[in-house]
RNA sequence: GCCGAAGUGGCGGAAUUGGCAGACGCGCUGGAUUCAAAAUCCAGUAUGGGCAACUAUGUGUGGGUUCAAGUCCCACCUUCGGUACCA
């Protein structure tokens, strides 16, 4: 068969068909499948994206054939930091180079010859995708979960220009090599922190990988305790920590101050003002990462303040270091050296007390740092109490004393959207002299990003160069007013794109809230681990936050979900444009066709492992079409028109309909073509051997109908070969007929101390006792520990055998 | 560092979740067919020892639980993903 030649009559049949149109009459047998779109940084899909792609629609097709209608959109994922650095180095304008990457990598993606019903297409760099996208914006605004604080940002003071985390190393520029400084900017949260418990309890009933549960529980980062509150009698000032272990509160011997925390500045004393100052600028300059690293050496300065402990009053040193991060829990903390590792380490460095207020028992033997969960001691009244009592005595003391609470504090931070780029969408607000900020009115929307702009770098958001831009009309007044010069975070785009998909094609409405209802949640979704805690996360929370404003009735996007394996490069990492790594498929492409490849690309790789490239195998996968296709054409010329198979085929056929099936479901496509092999193998010899030739037609059909998921022009074609009207696709996937499956033997092995000696057949519903005397009077079996005493005997029926001799 | 995974023949990868390790395929070796090649077909192929029957060893490393461990527990090593402005 001339795979290149048959794919491309197919192809277009297809398209003349309108095949793969999605069918709304039939929405309630639909099944909304979907694979995370693509970001169309390079020009052109790499082997990675066929992966992901080709073997999702095969799962789509399985879904399809096996009676659901299927719905498979594709688009793309198109502003972002990419096309815009690009646009820097090349001049060439970020929207030009990215609908010319788009348009080839349409054309790839037809050439793969997936269901995608292309008519719901979206890219979300177009006004009529981003205008719904600003719209998100203002609904969040108007629930309250939109504000705007200030926070820090990358800042290169050479190029003048705000860098994305991964163009610093080192804390240097990538481009020029200085150095990286914080710099803090007022920008647009989004007020995740509010869902952070539904976040987290609505994980319990996605059908998601336990991993990624296990991430994203880690990442919202739940835990409970209690705030303190330390007054600094001096100035009269406070602050508050949070503590999980409000029992080791006798043992704070100091308290530690983030070097970002406002007090900071205000209670350090004269003496204390410079190396404080000095500090500030050294931690500005270190990573989060570094900072959270326990294993990097601890640094901090006192900042000459001393604060009250509320629960016995004592007078105890405020100190500033960078392992206190501003963004987690009050940005303060106390620090109890006895009972906490980088306390401890801490205080050795700085020689400060280190009071033990915690032991095994009560007794105080055992070492320091003492972090197990023990009895409290030199705790005045609270001695003798269990850490687990402590902790809710302690609070409650504090409460009374108006000097604490319990509290549940989470890692989670507040999503911040503001990025000062052009390449992104604008955020629909304005700033009025009068007015203050205020939100453009929804039917003014979209507010179009402006073409004509000078996105080079030179201190200042792009978008702030451009006065037709900025200049607007305050909704409320009337008067003069300026747009917010910054563009949204691409995340926002694509925490609600698989809203936009089923209202895709009226390019004037989205949340045509009844059809939006009857579409989603979305049944599978696929697509890299890497997305665990972060578009992953965004997209809940959008969907929660949309639900409770009352436009949608489901408040979890994906039901279930499947991470696709990542396929390394040659150099050993994610093959990605910006590595420059990547291994195009075209070429395979036009040498073996679409279908051998897809094929290809399940056999030889687990799909949620992934793995190292490589094109062994390519060619085996090409001969197994090619036997597919002789095999099923010598079973259509010879066998008679039976409509039973032999007892064999009946065996084998039923056996791989089952594991095929299943495989599929679970995505494990490489087994599921293994199976297929074997079946293929089985009737190839059936065909050789057998004298008679009685299986049925049925038996060749199967196998078409199996492989039509993977590969499916071929299939298309064998089906067409084989006299039948209607596409392969239009017919209903094998069902396996269980009666055929059972035997009326098993074969067991015998173990002798658990190495296997010999193997004996027994009826399938023989039970232990059957198969032990079974054992005992087989004079061959029994031979194997003849002589030596029997201690113990184990039966599986069905499984195994084991004999412990002594 | 922290969070989450992974490690099985020369290679890609299987193993019904504690029950025969290495399915299926690549590669390699030998054979059939052929003037020859391609293609196709047949047989073999974890490692060491042995002509063989057989035997010992073997799932990153070191311990442990069990009649039985790739699978469970403890401690490590290596690689990968994420770490909040790559998406």
């Amino acid at each position: 068969m001339d795979y290149v030649q048959v794919e491309k009559k197919w192809q277009k049949k297809w398209q003349k068909d309108k095949l793969y149109s999605f069918d709304k009459s039939k929405v309630d047998k639909k099944k909304y499948v979907l694979e995370m779109y693509s970001y169309p940084s390079g020009s052109k899909l790499h082997v990675g994206h066929w992966y992901n792609y080709g073997l999702s629609d095969s799962y789509a097709r399985f879904m399809r054939m096996s009676g659901y209608e299927v719905f498979e959109p594709m688009g793309f994922d198109a502003f972002g930091l990419p096309a815009e650095n690009y646009a820097i180095k090349t001049g060439i304008h970020p929207e030009d180079s990215t609908l010319a990457n788009i348009k080839t990598m349409e054309k790839q993606l037809k050439a793969m010859g997936a269901m995608f019903d292309w008519d719901y297409e979206i890219k979300t760099c177009m006004p009529d995708y981003y205008k719904w996208t600003q719209w998100c914006f203002l609904k969040l605004y108007e629930k309250g979960l939109a504000y705007r604080k200030q926070a820090p940002v990358n800042w290169c003071e050479s190029c003048q220009t705000v860098l994305a985390n991964e163009q610093v190393a080192d804390g240097t520029c990538e481009r020029c090599g200085s150095e990286v400084i914080k710099k803090n900017l007022t920008q647009w949260f989004f007020k995740i922190t509010d869902y952070a418990e539904r976040l987290l309890t609505g994980l319990d009933d996605l059908d998601w990988p336990s991993k990624t549960k296990m991430m994203q529980r880690n990442w919202i980062g739940k835990s409970v305790g209690g705030e303190i509150t330390f007054n600094i009698e001096e100035n009269g000032e406070k602050f508050t920590v949070f503590t999980t272990r409000a029992d080791t509160l006798f043992g704070c011997t100091y308290v530690v101050l983030a070097p970002e925390h406002p007090l900071t500045s205000k209670i350090t004393t004269d003496s204390q003002k410079k190396a404080v100052e000095d500090y500030i600028d050294y931690a500005a300059k270190a990573s989060e990462i570094d900072r959270l690293s326990t294993a990097r050496e601890k640094t901090g300065v006192f900042t000459g303040a001393y604060a009250t402990n509320p629960i016995n009053g004592r007078r105890i040193p405020i100190y500033v270091a960078d392992y206190v991060l501003f963004s987690y829990g009050t940005g303060a903390v106390m620090a109890v050296p006895a009972h906490d590792e980088r306390d401890y380490e801490f205080a050795h460095k700085y020689d400060l007390p280190i009071e033990r207020v915690i032991g095994a028992k009560g007794d105080e033997d055992d070492s320091l740092p003492y972090v197990e969960y023990g009895v409290m001691v030199n705790s005045e009244d609270f001695t003798g109490l269990t850490v687990e009592d402590g902790k809710e005595a302690v609070l409650n003391k504090l409460k009374a004393l108006g000097k604490g609470d319990f509290k549940v504090n989470y890692r989670l931070r507040d999503w911040l959207i503001s990025r000062q780029r052009y390449w992104g969408a604008p955020i629909p607000i304005v700033y009025c002299d009068k007015c203050g900020q205020v939100p453009v009115p929804e039917s003014e929307l979209p507010v179009k990003l402006p073409y004509d702009i000078d996105f080079t770098p030179d201190g200042t958001s792009p978008l702030l160069k451009s006065d037709e831009y900025m200049n607007a009309t305050c909704p409320k007044c009337g008067g003069k007013a300026v747009r917010d010069a910054d563009t949204m975070d691409t995340f926002v785009c694509s925490s609600w794109y698989f809203l936009r998909y089923p209202d895709a094609k009226n390019k004037k409405e989205a949340f045509d809230t009844d059809w939006i209802n009857k579409m989603l949640p979305v049944d599978k979704y696929i697509g890299g681990a890497e997305h665990a805690c972060m578009h992953l996360l965004y997209a809940r929370f959008f969907t929660m936050a949309l639900h409770d404003m009352g436009y949608i009735d489901f408040d979890e996007p994906f039901t279930s979900l499947v991470h696709q394996g990542i396929i390394i490069g040659p150099d050993g990492y994610r093959m990605s444009k910006n590595r420059g790594n990547v291994i195009s498929p075209d070429e395979y492409i036009k040498k073996y066709g679409s279908d051998v490849f897809r094929t290809y690309l399940a056999f030889g790789f687990s799909y949620i492992e992934g793995g190292l490239w490589s094109d062994d195998g390519i060619k085996a996968v090409h001969k197994f079409l090619d036997r597919v296709e002789r095999i099923t054409g010598e079973l259509m010329k010879v066998t008679t028109k039976s409509d039973t198979d032999v007892k064999e085929i009946a065996y084998t056929k039923n056996y791989t309909i089952k594991h095929v099936t299943a495989d599929i479901e679970n995505f494990q496509f490489n087994t599921a073509v293994a199976r297929l092999m074997e079946y293929t193998n089985a009737l190839s010899k059936y065909v050789k051997a057998a004298p008679d030739k009685q299986t049925s037609i049925d038996a060749a059909k199967t196998l078409a109908l199996l492989i039509a998921p993977f590969a499916p022009h071929f299939s298309e074609e064998l089906w067409q070969g084989f006299g039948e009207p209607q596409s392969v696709f239009n017919t209903t996937y094998p069902i396996c007929d269980e009666s055929k499956l059972v035997l009326d033997t098993v074969e067991m092995p015998l173990q002798i101390n658990g190495k296997v000696k010999a193997r004996f057949f027994v009826s399938s519903d023989a039970t232990k006792e059957d198969i032990e005397k079974f054992i005992m009077e087989t004079d061959s079996l029994a031979a194997h520990f003849e002589g030596k005493s029997v201690r113990k005997v184990i039966i599986v029926p069905g499984k195994i055998a084991n004999i412990v001799v002594g």
